[in-house]
DNA sequence: CGGAAAGTTGACGCGGGTCAAGGAATGTGG
DNA sequence: CCACATTCCTTGACCCGCGTCAACTTTCCG
């Protein structure tokens, strides 16, 4: 039966035991068994085209979702309309906690390029949890760290300067890429200025002056989305000291 | 045996089960015998003096705490040194989900008022979770609501105007106090002025001056920490449309 | 090829930060 | 109980970072 060797295949391809972003994922930390468990309650979806929503605002919220490939943004609306970026989901990452709060999601996930996902429904990871402690820990991690980098954020547009927040920004991607096997230093921005502006809470006419502003000091070149850090290290400066502490006190 | 007797007494007094902040807190939704196993893992510590700390960023992160009585102020460091606060904490919300990201708490919790706190190690609520779906899924939802709060913040920062920050501040306050049977409109601030201008990303002159300026529109009255919202509807008009928008597009 | 979307650049002005001075409340020691 | 210091808050003057408006260029896509 070659149909069913093959589908036998294409499922394997796509288990978390073969996913090169286990480490940076869910799966993190768990043994070959836990790992199958864990497939079984995954959902694998047809890819999301670039401007196709994952969610909606509204929408029954009843998965949490780790993205594969590409590249999700997380927004919400006000009443009069108006959008906030809250993040940039890459691979190995996370998205829709905010769904657990009352069953409805409250922000929105749009890809922004062409990206897949891994679908777990809230009922069945609640259930396998029960059974696999190391994944219990390893979602509650997970929503420690989603925890703490709003806290960053907040930082961020609480107490730093525009041209900080771009430099953070930046240095973050940088870092996210690095971590994924990606040029920490050359890569592609997969947002709009509008967005980055947006997200670091500046107008998109100072986001495209702090570029240029960047490049005459020769931290950077960028010709549209295309970005080559070419001193990283003088950027990570500009960040310094606007990071958490994270220094023990005891 | 008087002594023990008493003993029992002072037990049953701080139970979930006689706690007013119940529907406001963890408990909610539980019945009687699942409060029972969920205060088993409860331990309560002497109350905390103003000024005093509740937990220190890289101090081992191994409990959820639930404010009882008092405000408790979040708040961390950047490395060279100045403060972002990140939030309040009233009676029934809780604090310290960020020690859950990889076993230290990241941020700082402190006193502002005389408060007692109910401490819930994570191990124990993590056990307790196994054999309780309830508290599982109110755990998850509380989670949730972190979370949309924090969204709900980033959105304030990085797109409301001073005036709009403070009357969204007052606002949340006024709900928040309503939900613990106290007045919307009449209470103290807990907190300073240099806290509320940490808190909204503003110098403390303008909160200050924000101040001044609510009340020659006649929206409050205020003094020092004691406030009136004379206005409280006009207010929270200001704040309408500011607020993310939770309406279902399905 | 044409129209729209995305990005850049310059001119201008305002919201709110900074600096400075002073008042009111609270604490502290004599 | 009073003098004095300290902390908290208020108010005014000044000015700068960044938002807004506008014009233009480049890229994208049908």
């Amino acid at each position: 039966m070659p149909a069913r060797k093959k589908l036998k295949i294409d499922e394997i391809k796509v288990s978390c035991s073969n996913c090169s972003l286990a480490d940076l994922c869910l799966p993190h930390g768990m043994n070959t068994d836990e790992m199958e468990a864990l497939d079984s309650v995954i959902k694998h979806q047809a890819p999301l085209q670039p401007g196709q929503h994952l969610y909606r605002s509204g929408d029954p919220g009843i998965s949490l979702f780790a993205v594969r490939s590409g590249c999700l943004k997380t927004y919400c609306t006000t009443e009069d309309g108006d959008e906030q970026v809250l993040g940039f989901t890459l691979p190995g990452e996370l998205v829709g906690l905010d769904g657990l709060n009352n069953g409805h999601y409250v922000s929105n996930s749009i890809a922004l390029e062409t990206a897949s996902v891994c679908a777990m429904p809230y009922d069945h990871l609640e259930n396998l949890c029960r059974d696999l402690p190391s994944l219990q820990r390893q979602v509650m991690r997970i929503v420690g760290k989603e925890v703490t980098a709003d806290q960053e954020m907040l930082m961020l547009l609480g107490k730093r300067s525009a041209e900080e927040r771009l430099a953070a920004f930046l240095v973050s991607l940088s870092i996210r890429y690095q971590s994924r096997n990606l040029s920490a230093t050359e890569f592609n921005l997969p947002m709009s200025r509008q967005d980055i502006g947006n997200y670091l809470g500046l107008a998109i006419e100072t986001v495209s002056r702090l570029f240029a502003h960047f490049q005459e000091q020769k931290l950077l070149t960028v010709n549209r989305r295309a970005v080559v850090l070419t001193d990283l290290e003088r950027l990570k400066g500009m960040v310094e000291g606007c990071q958490l502490d994270k220094s023990a006190t005891s």
